[in-house]
DNA sequence: TACTAACCACTTTGTGACACTTTATGACAG
DNA sequence: CTGTCATAAAGTGTCACAAAGTGGTTAGTA
């Protein structure tokens, strides 16, 4: 109903995958997906559920794909995009994804609530920015 | 649903193929082809499934042939298409194909999801692009 | 009790090697 | 010239292994 909310810390398991918060969950269970997708921005990673992604996805079919700087747009949010979803309530996020965002397999990762979305930062990031903030 | 998504790296083999990613593989599914037209641009290729280049067709079908300048954009795309077909799970770009994107047979090289459709870049071209982009 | 973390076995996908089939090329006998 | 044959080049399919992703069990923790 209020969307995402809040700031988690957790940490990946052998495989990349991480428990996804309850909170989170229940949000994504009122809008009945467990489909999601997960692009890469800015140095953090935001979490989509489909139908977020949805309208996004309209806003770039209306570019023009026989335009440079209009492909260049596309380019640059779709080819960093991937379909992911919730099994066993857990969220892998793909090798890709882990290394542009410099997470480690079994590292330490912040998930924060955007409302509509939301973001995954290796820990590191994320004390980065928050320092820079002050 | 979302169309093709994502990058991809991988090589040609000796014979100049490479394995379609499953989740490319999985749209054309969805859309029930394994035909399609690829073509070179700006220093990439383009690879349509069979009814976004429909699409494409129509758009230079409108165009009037009597025209000198449109007959070079008809060319500049139709001379350089080729039809080709995912066998095995594998597609073969062509040896003329290869020569203008640069590709070396056991290359490597990028697939770049475009949504109605991906893109093939060599390695090297891609990383460069990618530079710019900053 | 409900959530988490760690572990392990299993399935799916990707990679590279190799052998086979088909098509193109060129030489030469009739 | 014309047909055929050997050879080379291009294209196709399969398999075994490696890497990536998945699911379930257990024990710890709050």
């Amino acid at each position: 109903m209020n969307g995402f909310l809040g700031t988690y810390q957790t940490s990946l398991d052998d495989k990349g995958r991480f428990n996804v918060p309850v909170k989170f969950r229940s949000v994504l269970e009122k809008e009945c997906t467990s489909q999601l997708v997960m692009t890469y921005m800015n140095g953090y990673l935001i979490v989509f559920p489909q139908k977020e992604w949805a309208r996004n996805k309209e806003r770039l079919q209306d570019l023009d794909t026989t335009n440079n700087d209009d492909r260049k747009k596309i380019r640059k949010i779709v080819s960093r995009a991937v379909e992911v979803e919730i099994k066993s309530g857990k969220l892998l996020i793909p090798a890709n994804q882990r290394d542009t965002a410099e997470i480690d397999v079994q590292g330490e990762i912040v998930l924060v609530g955007m409302l509509e979305s939301f973001e995954i930062w290796s820990k590191q990031r994320w004390l980065e920015a928050e320092q820079d903030e002050d």
